[in-house]
DNA sequence: CGACACATACGACAACCGTCGTATATTTAG
DNA sequence: CTAAATATACGACGGTTGTCGTATGTGTCG
């Protein structure tokens, strides 16, 4: 058993919002509450002091950490992205399909038509499974 | 372009605790408050009209309907389980994943090691995929 | 210097979620 | 018939979310 994953289990689940802003960190790496904000604004209209109180309360849950050396805050995404996506498609696969993977798999499956390409590579995903880790 | 999906459009995303009492409704079928309260209680210990008020709550969201004909109202499940799955999967798909569907079974294949069996389950389901649809 | 742009801080707020207590009506047991 | 059990109705509340307005401090440019 190695003692590698379980991540972060202090840190809360972010909600939608949050999620759009570790999406935006996760993306373009440290930024200002104005970079956010702007990247953010190209999809909906948002105040930006609402994107700045959002990054406020981030940083206590410990989904963000901010560098304040500067007159602009610099904000970096402190959850990293694979372990949040891990832990929220976990959650959802407990919460939703009774721990069924495949099922889960299948409803992801038929949600959005994967391209061949697409289908292909989560081929070579379940051969790397099969290969490695035996249960 | 079938006019199939989208299921239900009108009806809101269940939260966490309407989902686990749909997961009842999906399981026993229509049921009455306290055959969900019991059902659900068996994992954590939440009151009765904790159950009762969420059964009412949902009713006008459209994700329940109740027969009121007997004393004590039958509930039954209106959003059916796999649309509901889909469109949760779909969800997460879009905001945490960027849309990315094997990125999305990647992270859902590692959070929880799936036995030979479902693996073999998912190759299937790929088989169809590919043979069916094509894009 | 003075005015304006821009940064953070922070209180307020409406909506929602999950929780429960209590009131009231109805059935049932004795 | 009366009392206990059981059902629904519903108000209330503490916490969270996402939204914003406003206050205030700090650069910058003419």
């Amino acid at each position: 058993m190695s003692p590698k994953h379980s991540a972060s289990c202090l840190v809360p689940r972010p909600t939608d919002a949050e999620l759009a802003i570790l999406g935006v960190l996760w993306d373009q790496g440290p930024s200002t509450v104005r970079e956010v904000h702007e990247a953010l604004n190209e999809e909906k209209g948002v105040g930006y002091t609402t994107t700045l109180k959002l990054l406020q309360k981030m940083a206590p849950k410990g989904l963000v950490e901010r560098d304040e050396s500067a007159r602009a805050h610099i904000y970096k995404a402190r959850s990293k992205k694979v372990p949040t996506q891990r832990r929220l498609v976990s959650d959802l696969l407990t919460k939703a399909f009774g721990g069924c993977t495949p099922s889960l798999v299948m409803q992801a499956l038929s949600a959005k038509k994967a391209s061949k390409e697409e289908l292909a590579e989560i081929r070579r995903l379940l051969d790397e499974m099969e290969k490695g880790g035996r249960e």
